[in-house]
RNA sequence: GGUCCGGUGGCAGAGUGGUGAUGCAGCGGACUGCAAAUCCGCGAAUGUGGGUUCGAUUCCCGCCCGGACCUCCA
Protein backbone atom coordinates (compact mmCIF):
# COMPACT_ATOMS: atom_id res chain seq x y z
CA UNK A 1 0.00 0.00 0.00
CA UNK A 2 1.30 3.64 -0.76
CA UNK A 3 1.73 5.97 1.97
CA UNK A 4 0.67 9.17 2.14
CA UNK A 5 2.64 12.06 2.68
CA UNK A 6 0.94 15.64 3.53
CA UNK A 7 2.79 19.06 4.07
CA UNK A 8 1.05 19.62 7.61
CA UNK A 9 0.84 23.76 8.37
CA UNK A 10 1.62 23.02 12.06
CA UNK A 11 4.78 21.63 11.42
CA UNK A 12 5.53 23.74 8.13
CA UNK A 13 7.10 20.09 6.76
CA UNK A 14 5.40 17.01 4.56
CA UNK A 15 4.90 14.41 6.64
CA UNK A 16 3.40 10.89 6.60
CA UNK A 17 -0.03 10.60 7.54
CA UNK A 18 -1.01 8.01 9.99
CA UNK A 19 -4.55 8.12 11.30
CA UNK A 20 -5.10 7.45 15.19
CA UNK A 21 -7.41 4.93 13.99
CA UNK A 22 -5.34 3.12 11.64
CA UNK A 23 -8.60 1.86 9.71
CA UNK A 24 -10.40 4.79 10.18
CA UNK A 25 -10.00 8.71 8.88
CA UNK A 26 -11.27 11.40 10.21
CA UNK A 27 -11.33 15.08 8.66
CA UNK A 28 -13.09 18.33 8.67
CA UNK A 29 -12.96 20.83 6.50
CA UNK A 30 -14.24 24.76 6.80
CA UNK A 31 -17.25 24.96 4.35
CA UNK A 32 -19.29 27.85 2.98
CA UNK A 33 -20.94 30.73 5.12
CA UNK A 34 -23.86 31.21 3.07
CA UNK A 35 -24.50 34.38 1.93
CA UNK A 36 -23.82 34.64 -1.03
CA UNK A 37 -22.95 32.31 -4.33
CA UNK A 38 -19.57 30.84 -4.12
CA UNK A 39 -17.11 31.68 -6.18
CA UNK A 40 -14.32 29.94 -8.05
CA UNK A 41 -11.61 30.42 -5.22
CA UNK A 42 -14.54 28.65 -2.60
CA UNK A 43 -14.61 26.19 -5.05
CA UNK A 44 -10.85 25.31 -5.84
CA UNK A 45 -10.96 24.01 -1.83
CA UNK A 46 -13.67 22.44 -1.75
CA UNK A 47 -12.10 20.47 -5.59
CA UNK A 48 -8.83 20.24 -3.94
CA UNK A 49 -10.12 18.50 -0.58
CA UNK A 50 -12.38 16.31 -2.80
CA UNK A 51 -9.42 14.57 -4.34
CA UNK A 52 -8.09 14.15 -0.76
CA UNK A 53 -11.25 12.48 0.07
CA UNK A 54 -11.20 10.36 -2.54
CA UNK A 55 -7.67 9.23 -2.66
CA UNK A 56 -7.98 8.48 1.53
CA UNK A 57 -10.95 6.58 0.67
CA UNK A 58 -8.95 4.31 -1.77
CA UNK A 59 -6.29 4.09 1.05
CA UNK A 60 -8.10 3.51 4.56
CA UNK A 61 -11.42 1.32 4.47
CA UNK A 62 -13.34 3.92 6.16
CA UNK A 63 -13.37 8.17 5.75
CA UNK A 64 -15.47 10.32 8.01
CA UNK A 65 -15.42 13.36 6.00
CA UNK A 66 -17.35 16.28 7.53
CA UNK A 67 -17.75 19.92 5.55
CA UNK A 68 -19.93 22.16 7.62
CA UNK A 69 -22.04 24.84 6.68
CA UNK A 70 -21.66 28.22 8.83
CA UNK A 71 -25.65 29.48 8.55
CA UNK A 72 -25.20 31.93 11.45
CA UNK A 73 -22.86 34.93 10.84
CA UNK A 74 -22.92 38.61 11.04
CA UNK A 75 -22.47 38.46 6.97
CA UNK A 76 -25.45 37.03 6.42
CA UNK A 77 -27.02 39.31 9.09
CA UNK A 78 -25.77 42.33 7.27
CA UNK A 79 -27.19 40.66 3.75
CA UNK A 80 -30.37 40.38 5.45
CA UNK A 81 -30.57 44.07 6.70
CA UNK A 82 -29.69 45.30 3.19
CA UNK A 83 -32.24 43.51 0.67
CA UNK A 84 -35.38 42.70 3.18
CA UNK A 85 -34.82 38.95 2.61
CA UNK A 86 -35.44 36.66 5.35
CA UNK A 87 -32.18 35.13 6.83
CA UNK A 88 -33.96 31.80 6.97
CA UNK A 89 -34.57 31.84 2.99
CA UNK A 90 -30.82 33.88 2.49
CA UNK A 91 -29.30 30.48 4.25
CA UNK A 92 -31.39 27.82 2.70
CA UNK A 93 -30.83 29.56 -1.13
CA UNK A 94 -27.22 29.93 -0.72
CA UNK A 95 -27.14 26.72 0.87
CA UNK A 96 -28.63 24.86 -2.12
CA UNK A 97 -26.84 27.01 -4.46
CA UNK A 98 -23.90 25.57 -3.22
CA UNK A 99 -25.02 22.22 -3.44
CA UNK A 100 -25.91 22.29 -7.43
CA UNK A 101 -22.54 24.09 -8.04
CA UNK A 102 -20.13 21.67 -6.00
CA UNK A 103 -22.33 18.95 -7.59
CA UNK A 104 -22.08 20.15 -11.34
CA UNK A 105 -18.14 20.24 -10.08
CA UNK A 106 -18.09 16.52 -8.84
CA UNK A 107 -17.57 17.70 -5.57
CA UNK A 108 -18.61 14.80 -4.04
CA UNK A 109 -21.16 15.52 -0.61
CA UNK A 110 -19.55 14.99 2.69
CA UNK A 111 -20.42 12.24 5.12
CA UNK A 112 -21.89 14.58 7.26
CA UNK A 113 -22.72 18.27 6.60
CA UNK A 114 -23.38 19.56 9.89
CA UNK A 115 -25.01 23.22 9.90
CA UNK A 116 -24.11 25.98 13.17
CA UNK A 117 -27.83 26.63 13.96
CA UNK A 118 -28.68 23.17 14.63
CA UNK A 119 -25.38 22.85 17.35
CA UNK A 120 -25.96 25.85 19.31
CA UNK A 121 -26.09 23.49 22.86
CA UNK A 122 -22.64 22.03 21.82
CA UNK A 123 -21.20 25.63 21.55
CA UNK A 124 -22.61 26.37 25.02
CA UNK A 125 -21.19 23.24 26.68
CA UNK A 126 -17.86 24.61 24.94
CA UNK A 127 -17.94 28.09 25.98
CA UNK A 128 -19.10 26.65 29.66
CA UNK A 129 -16.33 24.23 29.56
CA UNK A 130 -13.55 27.51 28.58
CA UNK A 131 -15.29 29.38 31.54
CA UNK A 132 -14.63 26.54 34.05
CA UNK A 133 -11.40 25.86 33.24
CA UNK A 134 -10.17 29.38 32.96
CA UNK A 135 -9.57 30.26 29.19
CA UNK A 136 -12.75 32.24 28.81
CA UNK A 137 -14.52 35.11 30.41
CA UNK A 138 -17.57 36.87 30.67
CA UNK A 139 -17.80 40.51 30.15
CA UNK A 140 -20.69 43.17 29.09
CA UNK A 141 -22.94 40.03 27.84
CA UNK A 142 -20.12 38.84 26.25
CA UNK A 143 -17.94 35.80 26.44
CA UNK A 144 -14.13 36.14 25.14
CA UNK A 145 -11.15 33.60 25.16
CA UNK A 146 -8.39 34.47 27.12
CA UNK A 147 -5.13 34.69 24.76
CA UNK A 148 -2.97 35.09 27.26
CA UNK A 149 -4.40 31.75 29.22
CA UNK A 150 -3.23 29.75 26.50
CA UNK A 151 0.52 29.61 26.13
CA UNK A 152 1.04 27.63 22.81
CA UNK A 153 -1.34 30.71 21.18
CA UNK A 154 0.17 31.31 17.25
CA UNK A 155 1.66 27.94 16.70
CA UNK A 156 -0.40 27.41 13.75
CA UNK A 157 0.09 30.49 12.19
CA UNK A 158 3.78 30.72 13.33
CA UNK A 159 3.20 34.32 14.95
CA UNK A 160 3.64 35.29 18.80
CA UNK A 161 1.02 36.79 20.29
CA UNK A 162 2.12 40.35 20.30
CA UNK A 163 3.18 40.29 16.53
CA UNK A 164 -0.10 39.58 15.93
CA UNK A 165 -1.04 42.33 17.51
CA UNK A 166 1.47 45.51 16.39
CA UNK A 167 -1.07 45.17 13.17
CA UNK A 168 -3.99 44.62 14.03
CA UNK A 169 -6.70 46.85 12.11
CA UNK A 170 -9.43 46.80 14.19
CA UNK A 171 -10.10 49.21 17.61
CA UNK A 172 -9.60 46.68 20.25
CA UNK A 173 -13.26 46.29 22.66
CA UNK A 174 -12.91 47.77 25.85
CA UNK A 175 -14.52 45.27 27.56
CA UNK A 176 -11.18 42.73 26.56
CA UNK A 177 -8.96 42.00 29.57
CA UNK A 178 -6.19 41.43 26.42
CA UNK A 179 -6.08 42.89 23.19
CA UNK A 180 -6.31 39.59 21.20
CA UNK A 181 -9.12 38.19 23.27
CA UNK A 182 -11.55 37.08 20.83
CA UNK A 183 -15.29 36.71 20.90
CA UNK A 184 -16.93 33.22 21.84
CA UNK A 185 -20.37 34.41 22.48
CA UNK A 186 -22.00 38.08 21.88
CA UNK A 187 -25.32 39.58 22.57
CA UNK A 188 -27.83 39.82 19.70
CA UNK A 189 -30.53 42.60 19.56
CA UNK A 190 -34.43 41.73 19.18
CA UNK A 191 -34.23 41.78 15.51
CA UNK A 192 -30.91 39.80 14.92
CA UNK A 193 -30.60 35.90 15.37
CA UNK A 194 -29.76 34.84 19.37
CA UNK A 195 -30.11 31.94 21.63
CA UNK A 196 -31.02 31.51 25.17
CA UNK A 197 -27.60 30.95 27.01
CA UNK A 198 -26.18 31.42 30.61
CA UNK A 199 -25.09 34.41 29.41
CA UNK A 200 -28.49 36.01 28.25
CA UNK A 201 -29.64 35.87 24.59
CA UNK A 202 -26.65 35.91 21.83
CA UNK A 203 -25.20 34.44 19.43
CA UNK A 204 -21.81 32.38 18.64
CA UNK A 205 -18.95 34.09 17.68
CA UNK A 206 -17.23 33.19 14.66
CA UNK A 207 -14.60 30.68 14.98
CA UNK A 208 -16.90 28.82 17.86
CA UNK A 209 -18.98 26.52 15.80
CA UNK A 210 -15.77 24.57 13.63
CA UNK A 211 -15.03 23.43 17.43
CA UNK A 212 -18.43 22.51 18.29
CA UNK A 213 -19.15 20.65 14.97
CA UNK A 214 -16.08 18.53 14.78
CA UNK A 215 -15.72 17.57 18.14
CA UNK A 216 -19.37 16.45 17.96
CA UNK A 217 -18.57 14.20 14.63
CA UNK A 218 -15.14 13.59 14.60
CA UNK A 219 -13.98 13.71 18.79
CA UNK A 220 -11.57 15.87 20.79
CA UNK A 221 -8.79 14.93 18.60
CA UNK A 222 -9.25 14.46 14.87
CA UNK A 223 -6.71 13.58 11.95
CA UNK A 224 -6.74 16.27 8.98
CA UNK A 225 -8.45 19.75 9.21
CA UNK A 226 -8.64 22.04 5.78
CA UNK A 227 -9.91 25.16 4.55
CA UNK A 228 -7.88 27.63 3.04
CA UNK A 229 -4.77 29.40 3.63
CA UNK A 230 -6.63 32.88 4.64
CA UNK A 231 -8.38 30.79 7.01
CA UNK A 232 -5.13 29.66 9.27
CA UNK A 233 -5.51 33.18 11.47
CA UNK A 234 -7.52 34.25 12.69
CA UNK A 235 -10.14 31.30 12.49
CA UNK A 236 -7.82 28.14 12.61
CA UNK A 237 -5.40 29.22 15.10
CA UNK A 238 -8.89 30.20 17.42
CA UNK A 239 -10.42 27.42 16.50
CA UNK A 240 -7.37 25.27 17.81
CA UNK A 241 -6.70 27.05 21.02
CA UNK A 242 -10.48 26.75 22.02
CA UNK A 243 -10.58 22.92 21.72
CA UNK A 244 -7.23 22.41 22.94
CA UNK A 245 -7.92 24.16 25.78
CA UNK A 246 -12.05 22.95 26.19
CA UNK A 247 -10.52 19.43 26.33
CA UNK A 248 -7.35 19.06 28.61
CA UNK A 249 -5.08 16.63 26.48
CA UNK A 250 -6.38 16.57 23.39
CA UNK A 251 -4.57 17.90 20.00
CA UNK A 252 -7.70 19.20 17.91
CA UNK A 253 -6.28 18.60 14.61
CA UNK A 254 -3.25 16.36 14.21
CA UNK A 255 -2.31 17.57 10.40
CA UNK A 256 -3.06 20.96 9.05
CA UNK A 257 -3.48 21.33 5.33
CA UNK A 258 -4.40 24.66 3.86
CA UNK A 259 -4.42 25.28 -0.28
CA UNK A 260 -3.54 28.48 -1.76
CA UNK A 261 -5.30 31.06 -3.44
CA UNK A 262 -6.53 32.28 -6.71
CA UNK A 263 -5.74 35.04 -8.05
CA UNK A 264 -7.09 37.31 -11.29
CA UNK A 265 -4.55 39.20 -12.87
CA UNK A 266 -2.17 38.93 -10.39
CA UNK A 267 -4.03 39.64 -7.28
CA UNK A 268 -5.99 37.58 -4.85
CA UNK A 269 -9.19 37.13 -5.97
CA UNK A 270 -11.75 37.60 -3.25
CA UNK A 271 -15.23 38.99 -1.95
CA UNK A 272 -13.88 41.90 -0.89
CA UNK A 273 -11.78 43.04 -3.42
CA UNK A 274 -14.80 42.25 -5.72
CA UNK A 275 -12.44 40.50 -8.52
CA UNK A 276 -13.97 36.93 -8.37
CA UNK A 277 -15.91 34.92 -10.42
CA UNK A 278 -18.52 32.97 -9.33
CA UNK A 279 -18.44 29.30 -9.65
CA UNK A 280 -21.78 29.37 -11.35
CA UNK A 281 -20.85 31.89 -14.25
CA UNK A 282 -17.67 30.11 -14.88
CA UNK A 283 -19.22 26.73 -15.42
CA UNK A 284 -21.86 28.35 -17.77
CA UNK A 285 -18.99 29.26 -19.98
CA UNK A 286 -16.96 26.02 -20.61
CA UNK A 287 -17.85 22.31 -19.53
CA UNK A 288 -17.46 21.54 -15.69
CA UNK A 289 -14.78 19.17 -15.91
CA UNK A 290 -12.49 21.68 -17.63
CA UNK A 291 -13.22 23.90 -14.75
CA UNK A 292 -12.32 21.26 -12.35
CA UNK A 293 -9.47 20.06 -14.47
CA UNK A 294 -8.07 24.00 -14.33
CA UNK A 295 -8.39 23.81 -10.49
CA UNK A 296 -6.25 21.19 -10.42
CA UNK A 297 -4.15 21.54 -12.68
CA UNK A 298 -1.41 23.38 -10.26
CA UNK A 299 -0.38 21.94 -6.94
CA UNK A 300 -3.06 22.58 -4.16
CA UNK A 301 -0.18 24.83 -2.23
CA UNK A 302 0.71 27.44 -4.77
CA UNK A 303 -0.77 30.30 -5.58
CA UNK A 304 -2.81 30.11 -8.83
CA UNK A 305 -3.64 32.10 -11.30
CA UNK A 306 -7.41 31.57 -12.73
CA UNK A 307 -8.89 32.79 -16.16
CA UNK A 308 -10.98 31.76 -19.14
CA UNK A 309 -7.59 30.44 -20.83
CA UNK A 310 -6.50 28.30 -18.18
CA UNK A 311 -9.79 26.56 -18.70
CA UNK A 312 -9.73 26.58 -22.53
CA UNK A 313 -5.83 24.92 -21.71
CA UNK A 314 -7.64 22.47 -19.64
CA UNK A 315 -10.77 22.05 -22.01
CA UNK A 316 -7.77 20.55 -24.41
CA UNK A 317 -6.07 18.43 -22.11
CA UNK A 318 -9.22 16.55 -21.33
CA UNK A 319 -10.11 16.49 -25.76
CA UNK A 320 -6.73 14.20 -25.64
CA UNK A 321 -7.71 12.35 -22.66
CA UNK A 322 -11.14 11.95 -24.31
CA UNK A 323 -9.58 10.94 -27.77
CA UNK A 324 -7.47 8.18 -26.23
CA UNK A 325 -10.50 6.18 -24.56
CA UNK A 326 -12.30 6.99 -28.33
CA UNK A 327 -11.75 3.66 -29.73
CA UNK A 328 -11.99 1.63 -26.06
CA UNK A 329 -15.98 1.39 -26.06
CA UNK A 330 -16.03 -1.26 -23.29
CA UNK A 331 -13.66 -0.09 -20.58
CA UNK A 332 -12.91 -2.47 -17.50
CA UNK A 333 -12.36 -1.74 -14.33
CA UNK A 334 -8.89 -1.39 -12.75
CA UNK A 335 -6.65 0.13 -10.04
CA UNK A 336 -5.34 3.76 -10.76
CA UNK A 337 -2.10 3.51 -11.89
CA UNK A 338 1.41 3.51 -9.83
CA UNK A 339 2.71 6.66 -11.30
CA UNK A 340 -0.51 8.57 -10.83
CA UNK A 341 -0.74 6.88 -7.19
CA UNK A 342 2.49 7.71 -6.03
CA UNK A 343 2.24 11.48 -7.46
CA UNK A 344 -0.97 11.77 -5.66
CA UNK A 345 0.39 10.31 -2.52
CA UNK A 346 2.89 13.03 -2.47
CA UNK A 347 1.65 15.58 -0.76
CA UNK A 348 -1.22 15.44 -3.63
CA UNK A 349 1.09 16.27 -6.39
CA UNK A 350 -1.91 16.87 -8.89
CA UNK A 351 0.08 18.12 -11.46
CA UNK A 352 2.31 15.37 -11.64
CA UNK A 353 -0.11 12.64 -11.45
CA UNK A 354 -1.67 14.69 -14.81
CA UNK A 355 1.64 14.19 -16.71
CA UNK A 356 1.47 10.59 -15.39
CA UNK A 357 -2.04 10.10 -17.48
CA UNK A 358 -0.62 11.75 -20.41
CA UNK A 359 1.72 8.93 -20.15
CA UNK A 360 -0.92 6.51 -20.18
CA UNK A 361 -3.07 8.35 -22.93
CA UNK A 362 0.09 8.34 -25.16
CA UNK A 363 0.02 4.29 -24.49
CA UNK A 364 -3.84 4.55 -25.41
CA UNK A 365 -4.03 5.96 -28.16
CA UNK A 366 -1.14 3.31 -29.20
CA UNK A 367 -3.48 0.74 -28.91
CA UNK A 368 -2.92 -0.27 -25.28
CA UNK A 369 -6.53 -1.16 -23.53
CA UNK A 370 -5.06 -1.27 -20.26
CA UNK A 371 -3.56 2.30 -20.25
CA UNK A 372 -6.84 3.37 -21.34
CA UNK A 373 -8.29 1.67 -18.69
CA UNK A 374 -5.99 3.09 -15.81
CA UNK A 375 -6.19 6.26 -17.11
CA UNK A 376 -10.04 6.53 -16.87
CA UNK A 377 -9.34 5.17 -13.23
CA UNK A 378 -6.80 8.11 -12.76
CA UNK A 379 -8.98 10.47 -13.81
CA UNK A 380 -11.56 8.63 -11.29
CA UNK A 381 -9.76 9.86 -8.69
CA UNK A 382 -9.00 12.98 -9.51
CA UNK A 383 -12.88 13.67 -10.61
CA UNK A 384 -12.12 14.06 -14.71
CA UNK A 385 -12.42 11.97 -17.74
CA UNK A 386 -15.79 10.45 -16.39
CA UNK A 387 -17.76 11.33 -18.84
CA UNK A 388 -18.42 9.23 -22.31
CA UNK A 389 -16.31 10.41 -25.01
CA UNK A 390 -20.08 10.70 -26.90
CA UNK A 391 -20.83 13.13 -24.24
CA UNK A 392 -17.71 14.49 -23.60
CA UNK A 393 -17.35 15.84 -27.70
CA UNK A 394 -21.02 15.62 -28.73
CA UNK A 395 -23.17 15.95 -26.20
CA UNK A 396 -25.69 18.77 -25.98
CA UNK A 397 -25.11 18.99 -29.96
CA UNK A 398 -27.73 19.78 -32.38
CA UNK A 399 -26.99 15.85 -33.98
CA UNK A 400 -29.54 16.12 -36.91
CA UNK A 401 -28.21 19.52 -38.26
CA UNK A 402 -24.85 18.02 -38.31
CA UNK A 403 -25.53 14.87 -39.49
CA UNK A 404 -27.70 16.55 -42.52
CA UNK A 405 -24.67 18.83 -42.95
CA UNK A 406 -22.18 15.88 -43.23
CA UNK A 407 -24.85 14.27 -45.52
CA UNK A 408 -24.36 17.03 -47.71
CA UNK A 409 -20.60 17.33 -47.74
CA UNK A 410 -20.52 13.44 -48.19
CA UNK A 411 -22.63 14.20 -51.38
CA UNK A 412 -20.28 16.83 -52.36
CA UNK A 413 -16.64 15.15 -51.97
CA UNK A 414 -18.50 12.46 -53.70
CA UNK A 415 -19.17 14.58 -57.07
CA UNK A 416 -15.55 16.21 -56.28
CA UNK A 417 -16.98 19.70 -55.37
CA UNK A 418 -14.80 20.34 -52.95
CA UNK A 419 -15.47 24.38 -52.63
CA UNK A 420 -18.30 23.01 -51.68
CA UNK A 421 -17.65 20.43 -49.09
CA UNK A 422 -15.01 22.86 -47.44
CA UNK A 423 -17.64 25.47 -47.57
CA UNK A 424 -19.56 23.43 -45.32
CA UNK A 425 -16.90 21.93 -43.27
CA UNK A 426 -15.93 26.23 -42.30
CA UNK A 427 -19.64 26.96 -41.57
CA UNK A 428 -19.45 24.00 -39.01
CA UNK A 429 -15.85 24.93 -37.82
CA UNK A 430 -17.22 28.48 -37.08
CA UNK A 431 -19.18 27.45 -34.74
CA UNK A 432 -16.89 25.14 -33.21
CA UNK A 433 -17.76 21.67 -35.01
CA UNK A 434 -15.08 20.06 -36.70
CA UNK A 435 -15.61 17.69 -39.02
CA UNK A 436 -12.70 15.11 -38.89
CA UNK A 437 -12.70 12.52 -42.39
CA UNK A 438 -11.57 9.09 -42.08
CA UNK A 439 -9.83 6.77 -43.89
CA UNK A 440 -13.15 4.77 -45.17
CA UNK A 441 -14.90 7.82 -46.28
CA UNK A 442 -16.90 8.61 -42.87
CA UNK A 443 -16.68 11.47 -41.45
CA UNK A 444 -16.43 11.73 -37.53
CA UNK A 445 -17.22 14.89 -35.93
CA UNK A 446 -16.86 17.18 -32.74
CA UNK A 447 -17.41 19.83 -30.40
CA UNK A 448 -13.84 21.36 -29.20
CA UNK A 449 -14.31 25.07 -29.79
CA UNK A 450 -16.13 25.54 -26.10
CA UNK A 451 -19.91 25.57 -25.95
CA UNK A 452 -20.85 26.61 -29.45
CA UNK A 453 -22.78 24.82 -31.63
CA UNK A 454 -24.60 23.15 -28.33
C1' G B 1 6.77 47.96 9.92
C1' G B 2 6.60 42.42 11.21
C1' U B 3 6.02 37.30 9.47
C1' C B 4 5.77 33.89 5.54
C1' C B 5 5.75 31.99 0.47
C1' G B 6 7.45 32.18 -4.42
C1' G B 7 10.53 33.69 -9.11
C1' U B 8 11.80 27.38 -14.24
C1' G B 9 10.99 27.66 -22.19
C1' G B 10 6.02 32.04 -25.70
C1' C B 11 2.31 30.37 -21.86
C1' A B 12 0.84 26.69 -18.06
C1' G B 13 3.50 23.68 -14.69
C1' A B 14 6.48 19.37 -11.93
C1' G B 15 10.86 17.11 -10.30
C1' U B 16 15.92 17.11 -9.14
C1' G B 17 23.31 18.08 -5.79
C1' G B 18 25.50 15.26 -11.85
C1' U B 19 23.82 16.55 -19.11
C1' G B 20 15.77 20.30 -16.92
C1' A B 21 9.18 16.18 -16.71
C1' U B 22 4.47 17.00 -18.80
C1' G B 23 0.77 19.92 -21.33
C1' C B 24 -0.80 24.05 -24.53
C1' A B 25 0.99 27.04 -28.39
C1' G B 26 4.73 27.30 -32.53
C1' C B 27 7.79 25.10 -36.55
C1' G B 28 9.12 20.85 -40.09
C1' G B 29 7.54 16.03 -41.93
C1' A B 30 4.05 11.64 -42.58
C1' C B 31 -1.18 10.87 -43.39
C1' U B 32 -5.41 13.73 -46.06
C1' G B 33 -8.46 16.19 -52.23
C1' C B 34 -7.54 20.08 -48.46
C1' A B 35 -8.26 19.84 -43.36
C1' A B 36 -8.97 17.75 -38.41
C1' A B 37 -7.25 13.98 -35.32
C1' U B 38 -3.05 10.86 -34.92
C1' C B 39 2.13 9.72 -35.56
C1' C B 40 7.52 11.20 -36.23
C1' G B 41 10.83 15.16 -35.46
C1' C B 42 12.52 20.40 -33.97
C1' G B 43 13.44 24.92 -31.45
C1' A B 44 12.74 26.99 -26.62
C1' A B 45 13.71 28.07 -19.49
C1' U B 46 15.96 27.63 -13.87
C1' G B 47 15.39 36.45 -11.63
C1' U B 48 20.42 38.48 -9.94
C1' G B 49 25.30 38.63 -7.30
C1' G B 50 28.22 35.80 -4.11
C1' G B 51 29.34 31.22 -1.06
C1' U B 52 29.71 25.70 -0.14
C1' U B 53 30.91 21.61 -3.67
C1' C B 54 34.64 17.91 -8.26
C1' G B 55 29.80 19.65 -9.85
C1' A B 56 24.20 24.10 -7.83
C1' U B 57 18.18 25.09 -10.99
C1' U B 58 18.34 22.30 -6.29
C1' C B 59 21.87 23.86 -0.20
C1' C B 60 23.49 28.83 2.29
C1' C B 61 23.77 34.46 2.27
C1' G B 62 22.78 39.28 -0.02
C1' C B 63 19.95 41.95 -3.69
C1' C B 64 15.82 42.72 -7.10
C1' C B 65 10.82 41.45 -8.28
C1' G B 66 5.95 39.31 -7.23
C1' G B 67 2.28 37.45 -3.86
C1' A B 68 0.02 36.33 0.93
C1' C B 69 -0.99 37.08 6.18
C1' C B 70 -0.84 40.60 10.51
C1' U B 71 -8.82 39.82 13.78
C1' C B 72 -14.12 40.10 6.52
C1' C B 73 -12.13 36.03 3.34
C1' A B 74 -11.62 29.27 0.50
Amino acid sequence: MHSLFLHNTLSRRKEQFEPLEPQHVRIYLCGPTVYDLAHIGNARTMVVFDVLVRLLRVLYPRVTYVRNITDVDDKINARARESGEPIEQITARTAADFHADMAALGVLPPDEEPRATRHIPEMVELIQRLIASGHAYEAQGHVLFSVPSFPAYGQLSGHAPDELLAGARIDVAPYKRDPGDFVLWKPSPPDTPGWDSPWGRGRPGWHIECSAMSWRYLGETFDIHGGGTDLIFPHHENELAQSVCAFSGSRFARLWVHSGMLQINEEKMSKSLGNFFTAREVLAKAPAEAVRLALIRTHYRSVAEFSDAAVAEAKRELDRFYRALERYPDLGAADVPPPVMAALCDDLNTPLALSAMHGLADKALAGDFDSACGLRAAGGLLGVVQQSVDEWFRGGADRAAIEAAIAERREARRRRDYKRADAIRAEWSARGVVFEDRPDGSTSWSVVAGQEGR
